[in-house]
DNA sequence: TGCTACATGTAACACGTTACATGATTGT
DNA sequence: ACAATCATGTAACGTGTTACATGTAGCA
């Protein structure tokens, strides 16, 4: 039985950027897009936490530069010892970030902010909710076949499908919540 | 139909103190306490944020220090100006934070991790949703006998239900995802 | 020519946690 | 007497975002 991660204190922007190049070799540049476009809806990372990353990781003899399509460019890969190091890092005990939802925080005192407004957020939830489950749906589609054989797939397919039950979960939770609170106007 | 709230460059910290207050009057300590017994499963306060901000509160006359039970102690009262600045706040747009799940993180990278150690924090995640599924729907029951009547009771149910969809989708998801990472060793 | 996308980097700021310092009160 | 809990407060630190500064390459 393995112990659930605890306490670690360190960033986890290393393995986002080492991870990210142990995939395909980059500019800091692709790699933010990457980060942006590919783990969007559970990571982001900002230029800000990238490139001084990409230093540190460099002096470390982790990762490599090598020159770009243009002068100004360069594409960073992945050293052994990168790919060592990434290995530690995944396994390194982590926290789940302290909760903070806006949105929970809104409805709890839902009193003061009254039946109406609490509604209509949980509308306009729900609706967002709805857009992300279908595209989450498509996702995992198109990633089925286009990636089909790739030995990272099972793994998306892991993250895509917490995205599905993420979304499907906050529709029903809106659901429960509209019949929660009655609508007063409607009477 | 309401535009949903974006960018919002303040701390909610603000909110959380004069909501938490709006609901009784307490002391900074007692208030950090309430807000990591009762709001804990979706957000969460330290004292370094707290006293700053009760201290900032005060100057603005939105809350009160009265004297406590003891010398040393402040019980700290909402005014009605702080009322009221609660009711702006709560209504002000807010972004979501950036999303940052440690685990997705670690099991999108799965290939360098290794799929035993994927399966075992999917089954560790697993079993501390099902501890937390039973206890949102034991506090949902507890809480319509014993605040049957209050105001803020529909409120609170809307929270813990978020709590309860969230756990039951993270048990369905973890069994879909053991589902997709096949138990190499159990051939 | 000028716009957009590519590309890198840093400084200022905001936010929040942790650790520390301090001391009173209550219960055993 | 001692320990645990109540109670307040601050300083140092880590982390991450935003805004700014700078420049190149490709294209219409």
């Amino acid at each position: 039985m393995p112990e659930m991660p605890r306490a670690g204190r360190r960033s986890q922007t290393e393995i986002a950027v080492l991870g990210g190049l142990s995939i395909q070799s980059m500019t800091g540049y692709a790699l933010r897009e990457a980060i942006r476009d590919v783990l969007g809806h559970f990571w982001s990372e900002s230029f800000g936490q990238i490139y001084p990353t990409l230093s540190a990781l460099t002096e470390q003899g982790l990762i490599v530069a090598r020159p770009g399509s243009r002068p100004s460019s360069s594409v960073f890969e992945i050293t052994s010892a990168g790919r060592q190091r990434l290995h530690e890092l995944l396994r390194e005990p982590f926290d789940a970030a302290p909760p903070r939802d806006g949105l929970l925080l809104r409805l709890f005192f839902g009193r003061s902010l009254g039946v109406a407004y609490c509604r209509d957020l949980l509308v306009t939830t729900r609706a967002q909710a709805q857009v992300a489950l279908a595209e989450y749906e498509e996702l995992a589609r198109t990633l089925t076949v286009t990636e089909a054989g790739s030995p990272d797939l099972p793994f998306t397919l892991v993250t895509v499908a917490a995205g599905r039950h993420s979304a499907a979960a906050r529709i029903a939770w809106a659901d429960e919540a509209l019949a929660l609170l009655p609508d007063e106007t409607r009477r």
